[in-house]
DNA sequence: TCTTAACCGAGACGGTACGTCCGGTCTTTTT
DNA sequence: AAAAAGACCGGACGTACCGTCTCGGTTAAGA
């Protein structure tokens, strides 16, 4: 519905907004107004913040490349630190923490828009580090992959500890472990 | 500063709205209406519904125990399996489910609050899982704790899926096959 | 400049808007949407909903009749009654009061929407009063048509009191004896 | 409810906003800038413009005199003329005629608002009007209120010609002939 | 008959104002 | 002295219309 150029000056303003670190600052009257939009066009095409921060994380994701690459160097180890690692990146980049937090924080009360997030940006992610399992030869491939996943969310969204290289290489080493074979 | 019926109160008003069920209605002005205190002496205690929120919480888990109980049955599989159930159970109360998600929600944006939320709630849990794995003869106990927190978390709040026993079972297998002891 | 169809097509939707009572809902995007033609259209040819309620009456006036009709039954008095009935029975028409009140409301901002409702709608009207006067031999003809005219007005825009029939009469009365001859 | 001080600062706005011409633009935000309120304040006490702008009205008539003055010179040809250049001038002072006339529109489609112009503001002036001529030994003196008022009305409501002190003069005259004694 | 220009529907768009809700602060009144 | 009551400023909410602006499709001429 909405031209593509609005939808371009959306995710620009709030990309710029959530660069300026004021994340309660992303309002809808705020985007329209850094997107230079009116609010009524806003609305058209997004009825919620989260909505517009999942969109324009939706568009760095699909612009880039259209798929997750997960990397398979014949070593699963190795494969699953430069996996966690690339996480972290994403996860702490300045420019997406934000954004990731804000998105966090409204699937807590949206359950569409937590739908979207699950179908969309997660389950690609997931399923592709699952794929790596099984390529391993792993029983549970899907298991595993939410016990890599989950230990780095953990220490993300609860902020118990910063994600140093030594906790990556022990974490990748547990979960190394709790592989099991037929 | 508040007095203690006043703070009562206050919990019994938020855990009613909460139950309730629009989380988003937790507004400062509406905690004050369903008190029935004026909104200056809310203020006086608390400056946002996050810190309402997480002192109902708080109220709640010393009021009952004062400690953190794990059990410790001699079988390691056993007592995660116990641990993990009775977690979930909390997680998904209908009374307490909404209460956790605001929290985790304000978290993300409020420094100050997700730090008390780290020290007076989720620390204490973690180490006595931790101690767990310990008296198990783990050699890393915290990084075990987070391994077995840490899928629980991502399910719960990503709503990937439902916590059946199966999943339960499966997974303490998995943090089972990871403890290494030396 | 508008085709005639939709010249109709506007008339009789402000019409049925006006007669669905809500004064107040006659806007231009209502008008188009119920004339089932566009903005664009709309604006082309009127540039507010003053002018198109203003047409709307006058296309009403022209169709029936093209002229101002008095009547002249060589009673004066008899004539200044029918004449009062007559008007009144328009200004409380069910179908016309709104409009009339809506048209009666924009000229107190729109000056040249004034200037045609005057002109095109008023003063024809007045001018036939005042012949009837003349033709009764009375000194300022002009003068007691807005002497009839005005206290009609004051008690229909006012809301004063309700038009009975003994009021009628005693007006008229009122204006026969303000009647002088040279 | 509202504080003196935000009634009075309401007025000014209102007046210094009608001072300036233009009408449409006595909006609620508008009156609101302009006083340095917050809307909210302005909504408790007032529900549309047109209910300011009588109330700035109604403190004006109110704060002056209390009641409304008749000239009573024994001459009610003079007197009638006095009254007549009384209200002409108040109907087109160049601060209360857009005030006039901007809540002459808007009782055209507020019910309510009319009923409290009438009672308030319009009932009393009739009466005493109706009063001067009682004290004439008129036979019916509100008819003969309204008959002097509804031309006045007429010519500044609908804009046909302006008020020269002719025409005044001409106009007692013709409502003195129509006064009758018993 | 064919074209060509005006008219038209549809609707996105930047704006302004609407009326409401809540966040915080402050003052007044009660207890 | 503390607290209820609530007025107040500010800012964001989501909606309704305003008037402008394309964009194709249709209609009614003139060539």
């Amino acid at each position: 519905m909405a031209r593509h150029s609005t939808r371009t000056k959306v995710h620009d303003a709030v990309l710029s907004l959530a660069r300026e670190g004021a994340i309660g600052s992303i309002t809808m009257e705020g985007v329209a107004g850094r997107a230079g939009i009116s609010k009524q066009t806003l609305y058209n095409s997004w009825s919620s913040t989260g909505e517009i921060i999942f969109d324009a994380l939706l568009a760095r994701s699909t612009d880039e490349s259209g798929a997750v690459v997960i990397p398979d160097a014949n070593d699963l180890g190795a494969d699953l630190h430069d996996l966690a690692t690339a996480t972290i990146d994403e996860l702490t980049s300045p420019d997406l923490e934000p954004l990731l937090r804000a998105v966090t924080a409204e699937i807590q009360h949206d359950a569409e828009l937590a739908r979207q997030y699950r179908e969309q940006l997660l389950a690609p992610q997931l399923a592709a580090i699952a794929d790596r399992f099984r390529r391993a030869g792993a029983d549970d491939p899907d298991g595993l992959a939410e016990l890599f996943a989950g230990p780095i969310l953990h220490r993300w969204l609860l902020r118990t500890h910063t994600f140093d290289a030594e906790w990556v290489s022990a974490h990748v080493d547990r979960v190394i472990r709790a592989t099991s074979h037929t």
